[in-house]
DNA sequence: CTGTTAGCGCCTTCAA
DNA sequence: TTGAAGGCGCTAACAG
């Protein structure tokens, strides 16, 4: 219909490509009466270039992840590359996922929140497809890692919670096997060790709302309930928040509760000193850090400087 | 090196393709040894189907959203399709995404609640590809939607807070130009038009949390302010409640405080008959209803109830 | 059951 | 600046 041969047309849809003015209007015309548009797909198979990120992840729940998701999928659109997703079984074998992805010639694979072993790694590797592992460490070299300092975030979590004075500072943990939990761990007892103090309760919350609910009723339930909590991810700092307030009537931070009546009383009534009370506090750190910075990053680029202190 | 040609190569990886097995044998052992897989890309060109399908959304922050991607993303991977991601410019004009859309060859597409004008639909339809239009409704046909009824849910939270006995039921309202809003709203006046009740205050939230934050103060800090508070969803009802505990001490549900001290007093104190006291109770009705639709659809299907009632 | 052949739609030489 | 020819890796149709 423009009356060029095929080349034309594939030159006119490449903007840096030589045409001429005139032809190129001619063929933008006709593509556009006929409805013609260049497949993507069949252009990847020549340029031997997808244009596609693959990004893994076990679960979305934690909003962290997708806002992360939201970010880097504008990032790469800006580019012309666009994310697929992949989502891990829930039982941990995610061979198949891997092959998946290699057969779909992703020029890069993005794992939110996933560990590989050296050997998936190498799977991988040897297509030349570049991995990048995000909030996850692993203890092998030749992959890139990002994330936060945990054992920092941890230690300093630890060390501000006991410097409030608390005395009984529990942990919500994450999934144990995640090298963020075990960090996190590592650093919040290393801070109170460094405090004098050792950790009286852990509980574990798998990173999930709902488990981080129920282990905030184990420990605010027990015995000698604590008088601080420090969460190792914010999704579940929210799940103890909402239970904390809303099943044990406390504030968080702050509240003063007297356990043998289980209610909320003011200061006035019931003064922490007065009774064998429970104060509420509650950190997170990791979350909060990692979203600040990449809010930051958003903007432009900025020198190193010291992290942040805890809160 | 299996000694075979390029088809029974190509054979032995279609599960369903007739191959003895000693050759398949063959092929896969030295696929193996070479490293070789399928390159399902290459593969889409020549039987016409990418197994892919766009998602386009403008933000993952509403985490209803990141839900639903993620159920979508597993009940697709499970039948060899994947999710591109595809996020459409803040402006609100998505036409250069749309193209993009087309020419990846994308089997279909879901528009997370994005509404599409009837231009906009044919462009897609056009190419035979289907789209679904997700938590929003047009006014043309010939498109597929799936929502939830927003009329009758704003009806219910209307009526439930007004047979509470509210009598200052203030609307927090999400994006004016999108049918959500614009249908819940409409259900919520409806509501209160039939407790003989007007709205005293619509503040706009956006559908976002910072912006729900804000619309929030603004509501709670007038001169007269509301006794309850309907959100137009989930995200923003969070937001609501945030502040109203956080920042204006009350509790949802039920609390009361005496505007002129903005104190929180317990009912004992302060007794919502004593003085001129502000009851805080807040009612979200469509999230809630759709998630809880959509975790019944992981099971099994299920015969259509009637819709269920508010709260 | 297996091999040969053709072609999916595009881009990239190479010539003109 | 444009056209012709070849080929990316795979599958489908057709023989054998």
């Amino acid at each position: 219909m423009a009356g060029v041969s095929q080349s034309t047309v594939s030159r006119s849809f490449s903007p840096n490509a030589k045409v001429s003015e005139g032809t190129r209007r001619k063929v933008m015309d006709a593509s556009r009466e006929l409805g013609y548009r260049p497949n993507t797909i069949t252009r990847s198979l020549i340029t031997r270039s997808s244009r596609t990120i693959a990004v893994v992840t076990y679960s979305l729940e934690n909003p962290f992840y997708s806002f992360m998701l939201e970010k880097a999928s504008r990032f790469f659109q800006a580019q012309g590359y666009h994310l697929l997703m992949f989502f891990a079984p829930p039982s941990g074998d995610f061979d198949a996922v891997l092959d998946d992805i290699i057969r779909s010639q992703v020029e890069g694979v993005l794992m939110l929140a996933i560990t590989m072993t050296q050997h998936q790694t190498g799977l991988v590797d040897d297509f030349g497809i570049p991995v990048v592992i995000i909030n996850r460490t692993v203890d092998y070299a030749g992959i890139s890692q990002v994330g936060s300092d945990n054992v920092q975030g941890g230690y300093w979590a630890g060390r501000h919670l006991a410097s409030l004075g608390h005395r009984r500072i529990a942990l919500l943990g994450g999934l144990p096997d995640s090298s963020t939990h075990q960090q996190r761990e590592a650093g919040f007892l290393e801070g109170l060790h460094s405090m004098d103090q050792t950790c009286p309760a852990i509980e574990i919350g798998n990173y999930r709302y709902d488990d981080a609910c129920q282990a905030t009723r184990r420990l605010v339930g027990s015995p000698t309930p604590p008088d601080a909590l420090f969460a190792a991810n914010d999704l579940m700092a929210l799940a103890a928040m909402e239970i904390l307030r809303h099943e044990f009537a406390l504030e968080v931070p702050g509240d003063v509760i007297d356990p043998a009546l289980n209610l909320r009383r003011s200061p006035e009534v019931a003064p922490a000193s007065a009774a064998p009370g429970i104060t509420q506090h509650l950190v997170q750190v990791h979350g909060l850090v990692a979203r600040l910075r990449l809010d930051q990053h958003n903007g432009q680029d900025r020198p190193n400087g010291p992290p942040s202190s805890s809160r």
